[in-house]
DNA sequence: AGTTGACATTCTGTATACAGAATGTCAATC
DNA sequence: GATTGACATTCTGTATACAGAATGTCAACT
């Protein structure tokens, strides 16, 4: 089996996250990828195209993990406002993890990168337009209160999550991170509470 | 009179100003600065340092005019969380405006640039102080009440800084920053509409 | 005095060369 | 069929050279 060969695939994936992560896409070679899976360099072809291609599956793989995590919150029973914080938090704090786990971590996840950045730019889409629906069950006809403001679903989802963004900046702390997030995704959602 | 002609340093500044903004700092000779401002080249040496000065002048200009106009803003009659919408939207209007200008815009108001990152991080922690005092006026005992979130002055301040940080997205329109600007302040600071 | 032409110096971009590294492929091997 | 050693090719980083541009200074000029 070339392409559904799960293990060696799911092995290399393995390997490569811990070298991107140490040494950064740049810096790691596939000799080194192929050491690390305890593989030949030539049979790392044999599931992926090139270097690149490991890359993207890696920030495809990152993207669909987190945007699952941010579903599964959506999805749990509880008021609106709490999901959608869950939701937020789930999906954020799962990227400012990796990010400041090492120098490289924030790579895999960099909407200008030339390799994923369009991997990274439509996973932010689906998200929005996740949260857009989950604000816009809160109130059929299209408006919603975002606290005290009034604007459509699809607003409101990218107000909140470009806020968040801001959030995200180099240098803050992940615990100070968290805690602002909790502020700023309590204080957005509140109006929402009431429904 | 070397260090003190104002109408000769308006003169260089103005035609530095055109010229940033049309090719960027790297790009602007001081060949060109001098025909613009129409003087001599040597002339420029009088008044500026270098090129980098007149380059963080201009930089240091830019953010003191906004800072002044954030204060104003707060100093006007009316209640803290009209003030602090008001005060946030001259400093960020203003930026962006001059961002979206020209494809050089930014580079003035740059956190990580080489030659005014000091300049424009110094600005937002001058902001970040002097919102963080009109929230402290709310509440004297150091806890604010932020929306529905309960966090002091400085983190509150903090908060609402780096959310809009967020918005200030390359490709959004202005309009559209605009709106999302004054939603978002408006959900922010509802919390202390009471007050 | 203020101003500037002209000079020496530094900077920038381009071209070339080259060695070692890294990549991607395929014929030979197990 | 799965795997890989070995090869041809491409990529990268470094060194050198050089011309034109740009910078910063100062003596000469008004």
């Amino acid at each position: 089996m070339v392409t559904r060969d799960v293990t060696t695939r799911t092995r290399i994936l393995g390997a490569a996250t811990t070298l991107f992560a140490r040494y950064g896409f740049k810096r790691t070679t596939m000799e080194d990828i192929a050491t690390e899976s305890g593989l030949s360099r030539a049979s790392l072809y044999l599931q992926f195209r090139n270097k690149e291609d490991i890359f993207r599956a890696l920030a495809s793989d990152l993207q669909e993990q987190s945007l699952a995590a941010a579903e599964a919150a959506l999805a749990e029973e509880g008021p609106l406002a709490e999901r959608l914080q869950r939701a937020v938090e789930a999906k954020s704090l799962r990227m400012m993890e990796i990010a400041h786990g090492s120098p490289h971590g924030s790579e895999l996840m960099d909407e200008n990168h030339r390799l994923c950045g369009d991997v990274a730019t439509q996973a932010e889409a689906r998200f929005t337009s996740m949260l857009a629906g989950a604000f816009a069950e809160a109130d059929g006809v299209g408006e919603v209160r975002l606290g005290d403001a009034c604007v459509t679903a699809t607003e409101a989802a990218e107000i909140l999550l470009q806020s968040v963004t801001g959030l995200k900046r180099p240098g803050v702390e992940l615990k100070v991170f968290r805690e602002r997030l909790a502020a700023l995704v309590r204080v957005l959602v509140a109006g929402l509470g009431a429904r």
